[in-house]
DNA sequence: TGTACATCAGTGAACGCGCGTTCACTGATGTAC
DNA sequence: TGTACATCAGTGAACGCGCGTTCACTGATGTAC
């Protein structure tokens, strides 16, 4: 956390920071497969040897690229679970801005969220950014008391209990294990609903998605005990 | 559908079907990015430019191994589906063949469900075979009496409800569209889940799977209204 | 403040690889009489 | 049944493209005395 200081450090550092959006300004334009070291340093201007002096390699940058889309999506899920209080207006909003930031960058979605990109593995360090939007799912039940006679069907299978137990304890136990179990399946239902809409797959059923979405995260609202809305209905 | 003549013709259909395989074999080692037409030539020990007397260019070859895909999940879904009668074991056998389909070949499954392939856009020719996994779930619907009561929360948006009503049209109306409308939202979640499961998304919360599978599929079960086993629960 | 040296950014050529597609061609298979 | 011609499969070289990464190098910036 030193200050920069010589003219050289801020250089690079501009740089550094230049050369990341460069990269996502292709990843946006054409899809990961097609962002190449090349292609960022010609549109720098420079050689394409240069770019090592700041990353090592093509796959730290991408690396850098899939952490920057985490916090970007979990950064905009917490920003809308912030501006309202009822919790399932919360929800609804919380899951709109996922969906939203998904069509506004479709690549990076597809990034973090679509096929595995051939020969990379994201490193540990992308954990923390990728579990933003499940912990900020979380956050709306955590302040929701439980609805009694919720939940008198599905009791957890103790393999997935004993599991959803060792996550709430790392949570620090604010979460009870069958909440976050059905908190989970909202989450994988919520990309599971972006991803058939960005790629193609609801196409010739409810494409335009607005409705479908809308109706589709009330059902998880449901599904996770989030009372009705006092008042207005969206 | 002429019957095949001369030895040419033998031939030919005998190829045409080698270098299917030749490139699902390439497929499912390396990923839809690594195949290319000049390893299906190197493997069967053929100039790639032949390859051009059977397939007009990769992307052709493409769209036949996408096809090929969906058929093969598609019946899966269906032959599980036909194995029992009570309509809860049913859902559950269609969507276990699914998901085990998926991990049997991970990268037909990116194939079809994951990101987009880059520059490929899909023909009318997959809508058929594409279809098949819904439509065997929303067979399963068929044979149910609706439930009363079941859904008296969570009527449908206008737009969403003008959409699955010009599907049940196409589909002879035999399924009302508010069933049809909650088979889409659990068609998606099972994406949703099998895809965050095979892209390594549920690893440190719900990895293995199997339990979240079961426990999600049954919910999804709950949410079109099937009826409780009756007898032993799975 | 000025000089000698060390550090670092950026260059340009090269390595070695892969790809899809085209084209003129040879030689085998099929067909019409 | 045998011959002349047409059809088609497959070859091999080439075009033109792109990629990640390495390496010896020049010249500018920073540092120690």
């Amino acid at each position: 956390m030193n200050a920069i200081r010589t003219a050289r450090e801020r250089a690079r550092a501009e740089l550094t920071r230049e050369i990341k959006e460069t990269a996502r300004r292709q990843l946006a334009a054409e899809g990961p497969q097609r962002l190449s070291l090349r292609a960022v340093a010609r549109e720098l201007g420079m050689a394409s040897s240069a770019l090592y002096r700041y990353y090592p390699s093509r796959d730290d940058l991408l690396t850098a690229l899939i952490i920057d889309a985490y916090d970007a999506v979990g950064a905009e899920a917490e920003a809308a679970a912030a501006r309202t209080a009822d919790p399932r207006q919360r929800w609804h909003a919380l899951c709109a801005a996922v969906r939203a930031w998904a069509i506004a960058h479709p690549h990076e979605y597809a990034l973090v969220y679509g096929s595995p990109v051939p020969g990379y593995s994201a490193p540990q360090t992308t954990v923390g950014p990728a579990s933003r939007v499940p912990l900020a799912l979380l956050g709306i039940l955590g302040d929701v008391p439980a609805q009694p006679g919720r939940e008198e069907r599905g009791a957890l299978p103790p393999v997935l209990a004993e599991q959803v137990e060792r996550v709430a304890g790392e949570l620090g136990g604010t979460v009870p294990g069958p909440v976050l179990a059905r908190v989970l399946v909202a989450w994988t239902q919520l990309y599971g609903m972006i991803s058939f809409e960005l790629f193609g797959h609801l196409v010739g059923s409810a494409d335009p998605a607005d409705a479908f979405f809308a109706f589709a995260v009330d059902r998880m609202a449901d599904l996770v005990g989030l009372p009705a809305t006092t008042g207005a209905v969206r």
